[in-house]
DNA sequence: CGAAAATTTGACATGACTCAACTGGAGTGG
DNA sequence: CCACTCCAGTTGAGTCATGTCAAATTTTCG
């Protein structure tokens, strides 16, 4: 369904009925499965793309080939590798469906087709990219100053609702943790609810 | 000197001479001397602000009361608090000069008003949050992944030429390392690199 | 020069990682 | 339906990385 997209949208910028339109037309959905790749370094990333249903991971691979995830998405939130996207370089990142999944795509494009027609696309691009910019900072500030433990609490507290569709060790990946370490806090802090 | 603000513009988007002259005329100088505060938190942040001389940093304060750094700034460098900026709230971190600077501000009524008339301003913008989004990216990767060691070569490679201006237990905060920890790491840094 | 601030050093404590073993659940094939 | 395997998660021992605190040393600056 293309409401979501457009609710989400409607959120931060007017749309017409008929803006509405064109804008849903634009969008192609995508079905994917359970560690299916939706990108893959190197690949170009011609799209901008919606999550509507499942979860979905950014990441990166270390020297040693182990994934360094840099973001979780559910729906109502956008993933892309925005590197690849803007500068039309080859994506420096994989991105992999966590659990079945649904994402609501549209063509780099199509898209600088439609900012002439409908300014309020600019404009939502705008909203959006600085969003992001601001919650980055605060995540970057946070983990460089936070114990693994006050970032997990931070994390179960801040996405609880993503937090059942994720295993645990791709959480101690985000967190920038070992999962065996991740273990060891979780029993810690359940211990210490009890009292 | 506000040539070397055009010149920076330059480099992302074309700008009739006309054009640079509006542009120049709209922002307004600010001398600062070492330790004295661009921005404090709590303060509105109305100013897009672009670095001429000197250096500055921004940061925060945890509930302990020391300083977070977030990021530095030396000339040909963009400092603000883009959040306060951005949705007009009371700034959320402190910027200072760590030594006699000069700045370019100019005011967000100034700027929107200058976007009809200018549309390349818009691009500049667009580009340039888009690039800081960017490198903060990868950025928070970095620091999750790798050790504080890592970490302090990446900043001395990589920033050199801020290093001079900048005292050592900054650098440390920056890191996520303490102070007495980033002289260890010095030590051990300066005996490997005579063998 | 003298005081204050920055850096270094060292002893010790704690946080986090590594490695290996174990547990328990979710398939899967017989 | 059982036996088997595989994978995620847990546990524990040992080690390394980093933090804390206090003191000594060096640098900066009035």
């Amino acid at each position: 369904m293309k409401t979501k997209l457009i609710e989400h949208m409607r959120q931060l910028v007017a749309l017409s009925g008929e803006d509405a339109q064109t804008v849903s037309d634009a969008f192609k959905e995508k079905q994917l499965q359970k560690k299916e790749f939706l990108l893959k370094k190197g690949d170009p990333s011609h799209h901008m793309r919606f999550i509507t249903a499942g979860c979905l991971k950014v990441f990166s691979l270390d020297n040693d080939g182990n994934e360094r995830i840099l973001q979780f998405g559910i729906d109502g939130w956008w993933v892309n590798d925005l590197y690849g996207y803007l500068t039309e370089q080859p994506s420096v990142y994989f991105i992999q469906a966590i659990t079945d999944s649904t994402v609501l795509q549209i063509h780099r494009d199509t898209l600088n087709a439609l900012y002439d027609e409908i300014p309020a696309l600019d404009r939502f691009w705008r909203i959006k990219i600085q969003n992001a910019y601001i919650a980055l900072q605060e995540r970057t500030i946070n983990m460089m100053s936070e114990s693994a433990e006050e970032r997990y609490s931070r994390f179960i507290t801040q996405y609880r609702t993503m937090e059942q569709s994720i295993p645990q060790y791709m959480i101690a990946s985000y967190l920038g943790v070992t999962p065996e370490h991740l273990s060891v806090i979780r029993k810690k802090i359940s211990s210490s609810e009890l009292s």
